[in-house]
DNA sequence: CTGGTAATTATGCAAGCGTATAATTACCAG
DNA sequence: CTGGTAATTATACGCTTGCATAATTACCAG
């Protein structure tokens, strides 16, 4: 009774691969590896199982294309936080370290992704590869955001400041993730502030310019 | 040859299943859950598939039992860390805190295990019931050694801090286990201690009790 | 309106999965 | 030395998996 009596539709190669991508991601994220099966991401994208192979050569490939997809993407989106950031050093920092806590970035299919994803990533190269190159990526925009702060550093301390406050990050983002009812609305963003102003003895509370004034 | 003609020995229940989990364990640990199946899981303890049936009603009784175990070793763990550490209040976190950082703690197949266990942990209560009263139990752990310390706190902001502690310990937990020839010997424990006393006010370094001192 | 073609579906297959049940056999009491 | 018995193995079944291949069919050029 849809008025439409085509059994499917053709649609281009770029779309059918990031809808068959986006269906693996979603599996993965809330179902772990074992509910990503071919059927079941065929079904979520609206398709049968045979149009998977007719885009990827095996079933190992679309999800080593989903991965580093993710991986770029959360590349991608840090830059953009980056480049709309204010230009004062301390708020700059104290942008990227509160977006870096809130949705989607904290969330729990996110971290569920991340788990879904390890251990293939252990064993592929390419995802290895993807996986580094992303992890130092976000961790040498940070460590530059700090050398940028008004305070006296050398190479081994910036080094050592960049991995606590990543670290912080990191572990704010999995409690966050893990217990989000633990946490109540803009703690985490809150702990994070103070903390990494802590470590770095600058004041980051101050100079965040708060958007949520009106809220 | 073995000079042992008999094909199988019996053993004791305790001892069987103890063999069962710590397979199923290792599987889990560097091969994902897809690798602990259950002819894997019975070669490994040196059984035939049948007789994991014998000792566990299904394959998910023994994966949670496996999950529980580890979880309650993990807190048994921290216990047995501090019960041993010294008294003076600086020293004593000093003390939880590098030993956080370290093997058995921060290890590749720890982290390999904890993901494994993410999405089954997610659909079954008792999985999940484990991991919040370990979570709960490591966090209350380091709440307490910071209540102990010399200096003015509330309760709201003590809470934060075990929180932020927690978190840059974590943090650096998986950075640790996720890329660890990233990071030189003892350097995420001197990065956790400066971290953990620059967001407490105090020092830690300082109280760090020196073991390594001859090393 | 019509044929060509490539996207999509339909069907089938071998392998591995978890589980059930029957057949062995190590070990102990007597 | 001999049963009894429970731990262990052996075997099999139904189901799902990933993958291959053949049969459709939507869409476009002419």
């Amino acid at each position: 009774m849809t008025g439409d009596r085509r059994k499917f539709s053709r649609q281009n190669e770029d779309q059918r691969r990031a809808a068959l991508i986006a269906a693996a991601v979603e599996l993965i994220s809330d179902g772990g590896p074992g509910a990503a099966t071919v059927r079941a991401i065929a079904a979520r994208a609206g398709v049968t199982p045979g149009l998977i192979r007719h885009y990827f050569a095996t079933k190992e490939a679309l999800t080593r294309a989903a991965y580093t997809q993710v991986m770029g993407g959360m590349i991608e989106a840090s830059l953009a936080v980056v480049a709309k950031a204010p230009q004062h050093p301390e708020a700059r920092l104290a942008v990227f370290v509160t977006s870096s806590l809130r949705p989607p970035v904290v969330d729990p299919q996110a971290m569920g992704l991340w788990a879904g994803f390890l251990h293939q990533m252990r064993r592929d190269t390419e995802m290895r590869a993807a996986h580094e190159a992303s992890y130092l990526h976000y961790r040498d925009l940070l460590q530059g955001l700090i050398s940028a702060l008004p305070r006296e550093a050398d190479a081994a301390r910036l080094r050592a400041d960049a991995i606590a406050c990543n670290a912080v990050i990191d572990g704010l983002w999995l409690e966050g993730s893990a217990l989000p009812e633990t946490f109540e609305p803009g703690e985490l963003e809150r702990i994070g502030l103070r903390s990494v102003a802590a470590i770095l003895g600058v004041d980051l509370v101050a100079a965040m310019p708060d958007e949520g004034a009106s809220a």
